[in-house]
DNA sequence: GAATGTGTAACTCTTTCAGTTGCACACCAT
DNA sequence: ATGGTGTGCAACTGAAAGAGTTACACATTC
């Protein structure tokens, strides 16, 4: 496994927030979403951080408050989540500069990067077709708890 | 960083090896691909020992044997380099498993796992267009030494 | 049989990540 | 204003993964 949870765990902390919201319950703290996450209320808020910057949540402080989403779930895509939390993207370069004076040495780094970035590009495309609202609907209709 | 520079690695000693063949080097040993990488010999046969199961190379033993291409340099894609390397994509679910009496924590693992098959779909599709000759003739042409 | 080369397991070192603790700051109610 | 509730963030811990390295067994050529 050679990736971070981290766009995992905002998924389903954006999707449970919007279902508290339609049963009723917004804002949810942070302790509420660890709860459902098996995890702690410090990862929530290190998750959600990025995304509060880029405004698609939003977050109060005092009692009876807690995270709410920044727009209408409908109009958040997988993208904007992958975005805000992956400034670089899940591939490698070497560990450390190969030999510049051999001719594939040299060329392979810029080369492979137009490689990495033609793949980013395809996969924002992907995530861009799926919204917090859309996979919320799909999760509940298709795999029903009970 | 959250990936390994495995495929990186790869890809860099099948355009060494088919750069080594076309100037009539062949077969090279993991020593001379592990020069160029400015790495260590080791290295480059882990690295390749799962490509050489795949058929994508082949491996000699004796003095004056080494790697050569398990096929011509052409019809050897990025995909195969890939899915040779990572049966398990870049994506993580949670470290561990949520509540399951959550509605989310149900459904969120089957159906983030159907978004990242897609995920994985598009990306294969797009390193499918790649080849180690193509690539090998982009970077000495896009990026000569010196 | 000696030299060359791969195969692989085991070890170290570093980095990264999830998990955790602690404390400062903000907000609301009374 | 005061105490309870909640986020913000820095720092620490423990576990896991990965690159690099060593060592040794095995295969092939001469």
């Amino acid at each position: 496994m050679s990736a971070n949870s981290q766009f995992t765990t905002a998924v389903h902390a954006l999707c449970w927030i919007e279902l508290a919201a339609r049963q009723g319950e917004s804002p949810i703290t942070s302790e509420r979403i660890a709860e459902s996450l098996a995890s702690h209320p410090v990862l929530v808020r290190r998750v959600l951080a990025p995304l509060r910057e880029a405004g698609l949540v939003a977050v109060g402080r005092g009692p009876g408050s807690g995270w709410r989403l920044g727009r209408s779930a409908e109009r958040i895509t997988l993208r904007e989540v992958y975005t805000a939390l992956a400034p670089g993207g899940p591939f490698a370069l070497h560990a450390h500069d190969p030999k510049p004076d051999c001719p594939v040495g040299h060329g392979i780094r810029p080369a492979l990067t137009e490689v990495f970035a033609d793949l980013e590009a395809v996969m924002a495309r992907e995530l861009a077709r799926h919204t917090i609202a859309g996979l919320l609907d799909h999760l509940l209709r298709t795999y029903p708890v009970g």
